[in-house]
DNA sequence: GTGAAAGCGCTAACAA
DNA sequence: TTGTTAGCGCTTTCAC
């Protein structure tokens, strides 16, 4: 690898005009230029990031921090900000980490001594203290996913809570009564808000659900497959099931089939996460999207404003993104009695 | 950040003792030893891994290239690639390419730039010449999941040709004789090697597979839905289907079930990958598995000892992994005569 | 407009 | 065993 050095003395210049004409800092003489930039070609010179980096107290990198228990809902939001991460010229550093502020910490320490630029951490579990973290960094860091719980970090987010509220009304719309829901670990801020969502939704009109309907699962397929178990041991009886992401609400569609009901005509199931399975299933699953392509693109974009502050420009520090529903074959509307009659 | 330098001012000694201790490179006086470490507590001093890059050409840091079209089916490998990396002690840089030659060579020469001590490769195009780009990188590349071309690279890759033989034989002993098979680009050597493994082993039971029963598709879940109305226009007869990734074979699946054909009892389907997805399906997908994580723990610690060589070691250069069955739902066995007599 | 020189934080050869 | 010094490749004062 050739070094300005060597670019300095094949164009007989000095190092620092080399130096100047790759950065554009100043005016340089067009005969010099002319000569830098043939001794370039000669040389196949290409600057050294770390060198810079170690000068620059920038290196172009930034690190994402990725819970490795919920990888598979992630995969898009990483190769997204993979992608616009390298659209913008930086490079990313990932890590998936157990959910343990422990680890989060040592891991932030890690990243910090490889001088990366900022940090985008994607977060839903409550017990990580992003804040705090961020305190003890002296760079940016710009948190995903997470809940609304009392720390001031910039973050990009879901509405969650509109989650809830457009599944409730949809089904609602569909004329649905007899409710069941999948919840994801109430611990986590995400959970609590899509599930009041839900709750204050259903009771606007009229419906409250019991808490027998509500089953605690962990957002994982099997959860889906043990919340109908519970459900239907409890001789619940029930025309929807809304899963508070896809995974779950996939779980419970197999098991509703395995007990030879039918979905959508006895039982409706609704997602939510628009995972790259929904549409494949069968029949597809209706579930709610987050524009992650946008949030992902608010992300890195909010953490690269933070590392290169623009003068007069003021930073919002949470942006909020809205759901939105896929309608898909899980739902059918209930007949009503009118319709019945027909 | 605190530096060298402070650990040594505070400690009262020289910045090379510091970073002697630091390293273990000799002995250092107990005393000194104290010292420094007492005085590395104080400033909360963390080596600059930029610097020691800088001044090692060794930077603790590997890249991961993954094609980006190929996402889906590698997701799993970025997770067991970042973990196992972590475990020793480097970071991973993770880019997603297209498939095209000259983008592969621009993010080579990118990530060189940032002195990474090596790259995994993920590819399965014949097209990008990982060879060539191999020389002109003076670091050690590592190529996975590619099909046995021409190319000395060191490789982790799956025995392909025993994918196809295995379904082959699987069918063969349930006595599927009418078969169809959805193969991936046949311009890619992992396509061709599966195809070959499946045609040559259905011959040695006297099966040919007719070029009719062949269609090639893309690996897309769109390739599998395309497949099915292919052999349906011809009216084609078949009582099992192989897709070679799962994708494919769900959408196969999915297709045939929109034609009312039940899946298993009159057509059987075959995946390739064990995806995550797989065993979701109702019913759930019957699939060749491969062993991602030991492939990636492979080709890590291919790279690695080929970043850092031991004396006296020789480096196999080309792991080749077997594949292995995942029976489950979308297979049954087709009753022979005499079965059917009882 | 350009060059010389210092220094980012670290390691390693050379002395002592 | 420890300190001094040079230098990894780059940027940036400060002269001229």
């Amino acid at each position: 690898m050739a070094s300005m050095k060597d670019v300095a003395k094949q164009a007989g210049v000095s190092i620092s005009t080399v130096s100047r004409y790759i950065n554009g800092t100043v005016y340089v003489e067009p005969e010099t230029k002319r000569k830098i930039e043939k001794a370039i070609e000669e040389t196949r010179f290409q600057p050294n990031y770390i060198a810079q980096g170690l000068r620059n107290k920038k290196t172009q990198i930034i690190g994402l921090v990725v819970p490795e228990s919920l990888s598979a809902s992630f995969t898009d939001f990483v190769r997204y900000i993979a992608l616009i991460t390298e659209q913008n010229g930086y490079e990313l550093i990932i890590r998936y980490v157990k959910d343990d502020p422990e680890v989060e910490k040592a891991v932030m320490l890690k990243l910090l001594r490889y001088q990366i630029d900022g940090i985008i951490f994607i977060r839903v579990s409550d017990k990580s203290q992003v804040e705090e973290l961020a305190k003890k960094f002296d760079r940016p860091i710009v948190c995903m996913m997470r809940g609304n719980i009392n720390e001031k970090i910039p973050s990009v987010v879901l509405n969650n809570y509109k989650v809830g509220e457009i599944v409730a009304n949809l089904l609602v719309r569909f004329h649905h009564t007899k409710i069941v829901c999948i919840t994801g670990n109430q611990n986590v801020a995400v959970s609590r808000e899509r599930l009041s969502g839900f709750i204050d939704n259903l009771a606007k009109n009229d419906i409250v659900l019991p808490k027998e309907n509500i089953f605690e699962g962990h957002f994982t397929y099997e959860s889906g497959i043990d919340a109908i178990d519970y459900f239907i041991s409890q001789n619940i009886d029930f025309t929807a099931v809304w899963g508070s992401n896809d995974l779950m609400a996939i779980g419970a569609m197999n098991r509703l089939q395995q007990y030879n009901l039918s979905v959508p005509k006895d039982v409706s199931v609704v997602g939510v996460d628009n995972t790259a399975i929904a549409h494949m299933l069968n029949p597809p699953l209706t579930t709610i999207a987050q524009p992650i392509e946008e949030m992902c693109k608010a992300a890195v974009e909010l953490l690269l404003s933070l590392i290169n502050p623009i003068q007069g420009t003021t930073i919002v520090d949470r942006i909020v993104f809205e759901p939105s529903i896929v309608l898909r074959g899980t739902l059918l509307p209930i007949k009503t009695n009118e319709e019945m009659m027909i």
